[in-house]
DNA sequence: CTTATGACCTGATAGC
DNA sequence: TGCTATCAGGTCATAA
């Protein structure tokens, strides 16, 4: 479900309920969604693999560990202790991480993959009901960066025009197939791709190759904005997303497009169109939005 | 190499 | 009420 806004709430939130805290236990209940250094495919790829996976270790789960802090790139977290190990998280579409003070229940038990328990007898757990995320753990953050953070582009929150025209290339895609590509940007889902579409003006269809200089500066900036402002409200709860704290976030009120095909555009109007762009719903404004700006 | 497509999962909702 | 069809915020392997 989420995206980069989405994911850095998560990770604010989570800091703060992990940083210098120690942690004294581990459990996995599905071995599936973790993904251990050696294993066979080594990510999404969890079917036609005959190899069996590795045995997961206490370490390899943090066990022991104080963590020192959350990183983020894109969609994607990291739980950095102090000794170097680090646990990788993904939440696909349904992911999420829940954090329960000691003594209190968690909201939902269900789908819950993998359990931790701290020192102050905190639980945390990772939950995802559809199981398109998962849990990667690296034996430093060397291995983190090899095996996945370099695979993905330059983080969407702080992307300045001129990086990404140059990721972006002068590809014949669409530019909508382009924002969802995170090799060439990390972060940038398909709430927020309309969104930062329809505030640089650019239609979803617009051929990457033929954007203009001004047109890429219109892109990044309109990028950072709406990201940054769904940041401020503590990202866009749709149906599923949660922080760590269990809190629902209340961008959603702000979208002008996502969600809104065939109602009236907060800009000029006119109707918004929707149509299927990049195998993905897309939500535009074809007066505000033209092919060629 | 680049690009497009189907597959992976569960759950909510709309329509009959 | 209960059934079926459709859709959902992501990413990958595979094919063209």
């Amino acid at each position: 479900m989420p995206e980069l806004p989405e994911v850095e709430t998560l990770r604010r939130t989570l800091e703060a309920a992990l940083r210098g805290r120690t942690i004294v236990d581990a459990r996995v209940h599905r071995r599936d969604m973790v993904v251990a250094p050696g294993d066979p495919a080594g990510g999404w790829s969890r079917s036609g693999e005959t190899r069996a996976p590795v045995r997961l270790t206490r370490a390899m789960m943090l066990s022991e560990g104080r963590v020192e802090r959350v990183d983020r790139l894109g969609k994607r977290l990291a739980i950095v202790a102090d000794d170097g190990r680090v646990i990788e998280i993904h939440l696909g579409m349904s992911g999420q991480v829940l954090v329960a003070a000691r003594g209190r229940r968690l909201a939902s038990g269900e789908h819950v993959h993998v359990r931790w328990r701290l020192d102050t007898g905190d639980r945390v757990v990772f939950r995802d009901p559809r199981r398109f995320g998962g849990i990667w753990t690296h034996e430093n953050e060397d291995a983190l960066r090899e095996r996945s953070w370099s695979r993905v582009g330059p983080d969407a929150l702080t992307i300045d025009a001129r990086v990404l025209r140059l990721r972006a290339g002068d590809s014949a895609r669409v530019i909508k197939a382009v924002l969802l590509d995170q090799r060439v940007l990390a972060g940038v889902g398909n709430i927020y791709a309309d969104e930062a579409l329809f505030g640089a003006r650019i239609s979803p269809r617009a051929v990457t190759a033929d954007l203009e200089p001004a047109t890429w500066r219109r892109l990044a900036g309109s990028i950072r904005g709406v990201l940054g402002r769904a940041i401020a409200a503590r990202g866009t709860t749709l149906r599923d997303y949660r922080d760590a704290r269990g809190e629902v976030g209340e961008g959603g009120t702000t979208l002008r497009v996502y969600g809104r095909g065939g109602l009236a555009c907060g800009r000029c109007g006119g109707e918004l169109f929707s149509e299927t762009i990049a195998q993905r719903t897309t939500t535009w404004c074809p007066v505000c939005q033209p092919v060629s700006a």
